[in-house]
DNA sequence: ATTTTATTGTTATACTATAACATATTTATT
DNA sequence: AATAAATATGTTATAGTATAACAATAAAAT
């Protein structure tokens, strides 16, 4: 089963959408993504601040993951202001701390998480022609991890896994476009 | 079945060992990470200079995965020189390529290979307590994240795997020690 | 109101990685 | 062997990512 969700509904599936179609509405994405941020928080207790608030919202920009160094342009470019990158970084912290944000290691980059109420550490799935980002929850991956640990006598197991390839959207276009297209 | 390179011979296990045993030999797990590289470079048809040589040895200085700058710190303390950081670089990239060593996403580090013979990408465990790093093999692994990537529609998947948590020796130690020992 | 705790501001610096071009070495070709 | 082509290394500079340390502010608890 493939949980993501899109707008402002979980969408089960077990073949598609994995990446958000392009033409979904974005800004529900955002719009949504704050709501369940102001919840997680308050559950957390923990302060879901202007600032945090702005820096998750850029984050959301797209489904494209951002550097911490993007993000601090993204503001710095609306405000004229002059945020240091130190700011950035410890909202950056926070938001992954409440699980709102993923850390992209292979790539040192961020994304907004998909399902920050779910127990389980999802899988990220990386498009390297169009740069997007998805988060799917294979059960049998975290199975099989977890597995796999434990028969190597791993305990408190935490995991990274970050599966790149080409999005069902990009191998469309090179279907219809031919292989030997430029 | 987890497979494991211990010294001289591959180990197979359904269950122990999986970083190398703390008595272990480890100038054979040099010797035999050079004797393979060499076969390998002869096989790729690509060159085993000296300077990758000697980066490779330092990257089997042990089983804990070594920066790049640790790299150079050892090399610069070795001999009195002035190497730069392009140069260890270009080294671990060759090292890389020719699947001698291991880039560990999470950390910005590098871990030499224990199988640069095998097809299939392994998975990394990374133990938080002392830093060792192993590899294991886990088909179940291996085949759930591809099986999960052809689900959602992705295409010629390579994965970044990495498990971190405590190894058997540590959570031995701590048994022994006891939960609240300091 | 005051203390405590958490958040943000600010400056400086550490750590990681690559670009661009020069030189040297090895391999292939004549 | 001499030359050309390809590969590897040296060198300098710079880009990109992340954190330390301390000051100032704002929110929560007593």
């Amino acid at each position: 089963m493939v949980v993501f969700r899109c707008g402002s509904k979980d969408v089960v599936t077990s073949m598609k959408p994995t990446i958000p179609d392009p033409n979904h509405d974005h800004r529900q994405c955002v719009d949504q993504a704050i709501a369940v941020a102001n919840r997680i928080c308050r559950q957390n207790k923990t302060r879901f601040t202007k600032l945090r608030r702005r820096v998750l919202e850029l984050i959301w920009t797209s489904h494209e993951p951002v550097g911490a160094y993007g993000v601090l342009a993204l503001m710095n470019a609306e405000t004229e202001g002059n945020v240091a990158p130190m700011t950035v970084y410890r909202a950056i912290d926070f938001l992954i701390e409440n699980r709102l944000v993923h850390r992209i290691a292979s790539r040192n980059a961020y994304v907004g998480c998909s399902h920050p109420d779910s127990p389980h550490a999802g899988q990220l799935i990386i498009c390297n022609d169009c740069g997007r980002v998805g988060e799917i929850l294979e059960d049998t991956i975290t199975k099989a991890v977890a597995a796999g640990a434990e028969r190597v006598g791993f305990d408190g197991v935490s995991s990274v896994i970050e599966i790149q390839g080409r999005c069902h959207d990009c191998r469309e276009l090179s279907d219809i476009h031919g292989n030997a297209g430029a």
